[in-house]
DNA sequence: CTAGGTGCAAATAGTTTGCAACTAC
DNA sequence: GTAGTTGCAAACTATTTGCACCTAG
């Protein structure tokens, strides 16, 4: 599993540099779980207020890069970020009440099978979201 | 199935008019089958030069309203438009290279059926994008 | 010291809104 | 005639870029 422990090394082993932004943007995905741009300048500005959003962005395209955080555009607007070392897991968003809840991989094991077997195509389960409605808003 | 033909009934039906623009716009959003709204405008523009963007819009969330189209999130940027028409289906995005292509039904009905009895959750099939990397270039 | 990184301001893309002019009915 | 519709310009939101200054190594 990769974790936030391995960013110096992971930084070090491509010429980059560990710096306070980058460790508190990757501290934050692993707090919020499923966060924004919006939402990690937030939380980082929390402990370092002079953090500029462009920064967020910036290191987030980086950390995504360095295969630490990955994104899923759930519902419209902006997209949000996950630490890659979490399960994998698919998004259930209902489109009545908002509520995002996650989907145990096995329960999408057969069609990333089946796709691969007879497409070739390799599914990201952990970029996936399924729209609909809830049980509660059904 | 509803269609094009029936636009102008639903739109009588709700007091509302029914103008060359709607028409228009639900005629590009069947002519080019998945589509972001600019380029719906682009197709729009062909045949009557004047219509704005901001038109565009309007009729897509009209059109949406009403159940005659509906919208999905391929990857980043704007969302593309279809007509709810169509067969449900899912569609199926490579991150590589960019291809889009749809998945039936058939292979997502198991999904949907277990997330209904597990979760009493309805899926949207025609509102699912996975994304991941396809044959050509995994 | 110096390449990489950051903050700031400005640019850009996509979408929405206010309002006066227009037109389907 | 009038309520619904449109075009235009301006506002907004999310994201990206250019550039001078800063700092980790």
């Amino acid at each position: 599993m990769v974790s936030e422990t391995s960013l110096p090394e992971i930084l070090r082993a491509r010429g980059l540099r560990l710096t306070a932004q980058r460790q508190l943007v990757l501290e934050a995905v692993h707090e919020l779980g499923h966060a924004t741009p919006e939402q990690l300048h937030a939380a980082v500005r929390e402990v370092a207020a002079g953090v500029n959003i462009t920064t967020i962005y910036r290191t987030l395209e980086l950390l995504e890069d360095l295969g630490l955080v990955t994104h899923t555009h759930l519902s419209h607007g902006s997209p949000t970020y996950h630490p890659v070392s979490e399960d994998q897991h698919a998004h259930m968003v209902c489109r009545q009440c908002g509520a995002v809840s996650e989907v145990e991989p096995e329960l999408l094991a057969p069609l990333a099978e089946e796709l691969r077997r007879q497409r070739g195509f390799e599914v990201d389960i952990g970029h996936l979201a399924l729209f609909g409605t809830c049980g509660e808003c059904g």
